[in-house]
DNA sequence: CGTTTGGATGTAAACGATTACATGGACATC
DNA sequence: GATGTCCATGTAATCGTTTACATCCAAACG
């Protein structure tokens, strides 16, 4: 491989000169400056990366941390974060860790001298201290729905608005047996849900009752698993909430076999509007959480502080939800004025991001909270 | 930031010294060791990543060029790549480009220096020179199913053995005139499938028909679009295979729409075994090409000769398909033994690893190929 | 007791760039 | 013609490591 040494002999200049060749420097004459593109195409020499970055001590590159690649959602974050960044040429390096605070530092570590600043996504509670203490050296955002205000910059989905706004929805749909089916126990995404049904219910009227919130864990097996749980409750529930889609679906399909007919035996609903959810029979009732938008505004606040090295301030935004209303709740069989609209044909990739469609934006506004 | 030279002077010894810590030397008395791990916590050094792999020319980091990272296929795709990574400590530098020789050209740029090794996925059949170029200074592991040998590693999926055995699948069941929906013109994966339908209509006896064959680009979109051409092929076909699923899954929802019963009247088929497939009505029969396998094997070929830093062997490995007969194709309407058999519920994620229960094997059976 | 051996540690030279500062020549100014 | 200015280019220090080689000291050996 080439170094600049080589472009600069067989160039006949020095390597100051090829260097400030290749920093569009303004004051390299040029003559000189077409014959050192000349030779470095020849000889297909490129700045080395490492070398640079130990110079300048900027990377031009974002580390990204995950709890797992696994499942739609986050690959859509990452296809945000991708672009975003792309966009400012930064690059992207992916360490998905499992989601404890010991492989977060040691993802943080192994990223130390090559980032510009970092991207850390944790639904786990504990992870929060880890990132404040990195917050001083290194630029830094949280992608974290924790209801505390944090000592770093954290960008938070409205989970408790999107699950007041479902729950909400469902009691207009006049029901009174709301049950949830939860996600798992330290996850701050799954506690936020569960905190917008409570308030839901009490703003209603409606009794808290301990026996309508079952333990799931995000899975889509546990979302079949606990159907006979949930049919078992005395009196029956007429709809429950899902804190994810995946659990939504496992119960929908599950419920289907056992013979429950879903909407008008049990309202389902889910969290996260993943694409199978526009495919399933019936379509599912959920919350959009935007995580594409996530992804792109996590680096918006991000990089111009990766850029200048500087600490991101600390402070806490929170990316809307919205509430998407489709056959699983059961809406269509309350007479309403658009209830017969013949299902338009909507491509799951290009839908999801410019849904503006009658129904739906009814959703919206019923959805919106303040 | 403290540095080597930091922890050097606070802890008493040579930078050498601390670097042996650092580096697991054996050459490093017990006590000095601990004193200097000791100091470098309460320092809170790591060494500096940028300058390691300046001086050691290795980077503990692999290289991803993507055409986009949209769709659930290539989310996959990395999801294995990374994993099997991790699995050998190195990280994975993602770049999105796009399909065309000049972006992978400057994706390539931006990453020398920075990677040991490149993983290169490329539908475009222009993209296979860009690679040869790069190959000889760079390990470099090319995914991508052309049908020519390649004077680089390549990872092929078998995607003319996957489209063979779906149109014998559908001959199998009496299907006469099989439509195909194409995929866009240039894509190799798109060509072999074509090629492999052709094979299977060859070999079945019957006739080549021009007008059998739209026109598609793997949308879900254009799935919908082309149903009008379909049905007015005269005289009309009973069955398509489509090049991919997204459109096969647009094609379902508007036959649905225009009243066409699936898979009666027409049977739909698709490739790559996407999740949503199985939650389709009816559900979708597919190819599977394993995208997680895809990108672990990819990492298999390149990481030995990436930690070399050697040239990575031109071979040509193809990654299998699995034919997985579901309801689509209309398997269930002939009488078989098992087509009564309850459907057990299936969680798309755990089930897309290990599948083996009857139906499904059964398919795998009648999909082998040479 | 002198010599050898070998283990622990230190010294200094890389690695490949960027960039502050020095240099030198052309031109304008007085 | 001496001096100053400005532009293009060169020189050399620097970034934070790794590692070959040198050094030193204690133990082992004859």
């Amino acid at each position: 491989m080439a170094t600049i040494r080589d472009v600069a002999r067989e160039a006949g200049v020095s390597i100051a000169t090829v260097s400030r060749v290749f920093n569009q420097s303004a004051l390299v004459r040029p003559e000189t400056c077409e014959n050192v593109r000349e030779v470095a195409a020849r000889l297909d020499y490129w700045p080395n990366g490492a070398a640079r970055s130990l110079i300048t001590s900027r990377t031009l590159a974002l580390g990204v941390v995950l709890p797992d690649l696994h499942g739609e959602f986050f690959s859509e974050v990452i296809r945000g974060i991708d672009l975003a960044a792309r966009r400012e040429r930064f690059q992207i390096l992916l360490s998905s860790s499992h989601a404890d605070a010991d492989a977060l530092n040691s993802a943080v570590r192994a990223l130390r001298g090559r980032i510009d600043g970092l991207l850390v996504l944790s639904p786990d509670a504990g992870s929060a201290r880890v990132v404040e203490s990195i917050a001083s050296s290194l630029p830094v955002v949280l992608i974290h729905s924790g209801p505390d205000t944090l000592a770093c910059a954290t960008l938070a989905i409205a989970n408790h608005d999107g699950a007041l706004a479902m729950t909400r929805h469902l009691v207009a749909l006049g029901h009174r047996r709301i049950a949830m089916l939860c996600g798992p126990a330290g996850n701050v995404d799954a506690e936020e849900r569960l905190r917008g049904y409570r308030a839901a219910l009490t703003e209603a009227g409606l009794m808290q009752d301990a026996a309508l919130e079952l333990a799931g864990d995000f899975s889509e097996e546990c979302g079949a698993a606990c159907v006979p749980d949930l049919l078992a409750i005395e009196p029956r529930p007429t709809a429950i909430f899902c804190a994810n889609d995946a659990m939504a679906i496992g119960m929908v399909t599950a419920l289907r076999d056992t013979g429950v007919r879903v909407p008008e035996e049990m309202a389902v609903t889910g969290f996260d509007d993943i694409a199978i959810g526009r495919y399933l029979t019936p379509q599912l009732t959920t919350v959009r959480a935007d995580a594409y938008e996530l992804g792109e505004r996590a680096v918006g606040m991000l990089l111009p502080h990766a850029q200048a090295r500087q600490p991101v301030p600390a402070e806490r935004v929170s990316v809307p939800t919205r509430l998407i209303v489709r056959a699983s709740c059961g809406a269509a069989l309350v007479p309403t004025s658009d209830a017969a609209q013949p299902r338009r044909h909507r491509p799951l990739a290009a839908a999801a991001r410019r849904e503006e469609d009658g129904r739906e934006a009814a959703g919206r506004d019923r959805g919106r909270v303040s």
